[in-house]
This record gives C-alpha cells, sequence and structure tokens, in this order.
DNA sequence: GCCAACGTTGGC
DNA sequence: GCCAACGTTGGC
C-alpha cells in the first residue's frame, strides 16, 4: 500500500474505546455532526488509516491506529428521531450526514498523550495540539503520520 | 467548574 | 450579509 492518507479520529472512550473497537473489530463511525469534519470523512479512500483519539479524558492521546474499509455510508443516526444525533432538516432522498466503517489494526501498549504530542509537534504541523480545537477528524501529514508509527513501535 | 475557540442560529 | 447570542467541545 503505496498512497495511503492517515487520519487522527477523536472519541471520548465513555461514549466509544479503542477496547470497545477492539473487541467488534470494525465499527460505523457515526455521530458526525461537524461540516468540516464530514467533508474530511468524504475524502478518506478505503485502505487509509486513521489514529485513533481518546478525548476528554484523563490523559487524552493517541491509543491505537484502525483501518477505513468503507465510506461514503449513511450515517443512520440523523433520521433516528430517539436518537441524539438526529436531524430534522436532513432528507431520506438527500442525506447531510454520512459516516464511514472502520476497522481495529492494534491498541498501542503505551499511549501518545496530547501533551506529549504538544511538546513535539506546533498546531500548525499536527493540528489536534492547536488549543481549544474542536474538529473531531483531521488529516495528518504522512511524514509525521510515519513518525507517530515509529514512535509507537519502540515504545 | 472555568474558559478558549469555534460553529450555529436567527433577527434585522 | 452582518452580527450578537447561544451552544458545544474538550483541555485544564
Amino acid at each position: 500500500m503505496t498512497d495511503i492518507n492517515y487520519w487522527l479520529m477523536k472519541s471520548e472512550p465513555d461514549a466509544y474505546s479503542i477496547t470497545d473497537l477492539r473487541n467488534e473489530k470494525e465499527t460505523l463511525w457515526d455521530g458526525i455532526r461537524n461540516y468540516q469534519a464530514r467533508n474530511f470523512m468524504r475524502t478518506m479512500k478505503i485502505g487509509d488509516q486513521a489514529f485513533f483519539y481518546h478525548s476528554n479524558t484523563k490523559p487524552p492521546g493517541i491509543v491505537g491506529l484502525m483501518e477505513i474499509i468503507e465510506t461514503g455510508l449513511v450515517d443512520p443516526f440523523q433520521f433516528d428521531i430517539k436518537s441524539k444525533y438526529y436531524d430534522k432538516k436532513s432528507k431520506e432522498d438527500n442525506p447531510r450526514w454520512d459516516c464511514v466503517k472502520t476497522k481495529f489494526i492494534c491498541e498501542f501498549r503505551n499511549i501518545i498523550t496530547l501533551k506529549e504530542l504538544s511538546e513535539i509537534y506546533t498546531p500548525e504541523e499536527l493540528t489536534v495540539v492547536r488549543k481549544g480545537n474542536r474538529l473531531s477528524i483531521m488529516p495528518i501529514n504522512k511524514s509525521i503520520a510515519n513518525d507517530l508509527l515509529i514512535k509507537l513501535k519502540s515504545i
């Protein structure tokens, strides 16, 4: 696989954790309700890899790796009136929100914390270290992705 | 709990 | 189209 792109995808472990993904093997990455994150998701290709990031936990950081195995799927919860992700403005014949399916690759034995990341990278190099960053999906530059993978293998 | 940094909504 | 008010994310 020569030309894959790398991503960072956030999830609060209370909602969905790397352990959940390890157990389920694959999951629909649903509930994205931010246009910028959605648009990034729309540019994902099958075979791309994503760093799994635990947010709103102690400590926040990168905990694992997954692969994108399906793209362009309609997020079913936008039509589920009981769901917190229900969107009354989204129409069945023109869905507003979509999602991808991801597959577990590995869980890192040691996480790379946000603190460590922010000591190595600037907010321009790695958007997740930007103060106040609220994007739940963001691209990661290939050379930084390679650095991270090497670092994660060595610890 | 505080607050920074956005995104969204709605009046005009 | 502008912008104020409000809501959300998420680190600390």
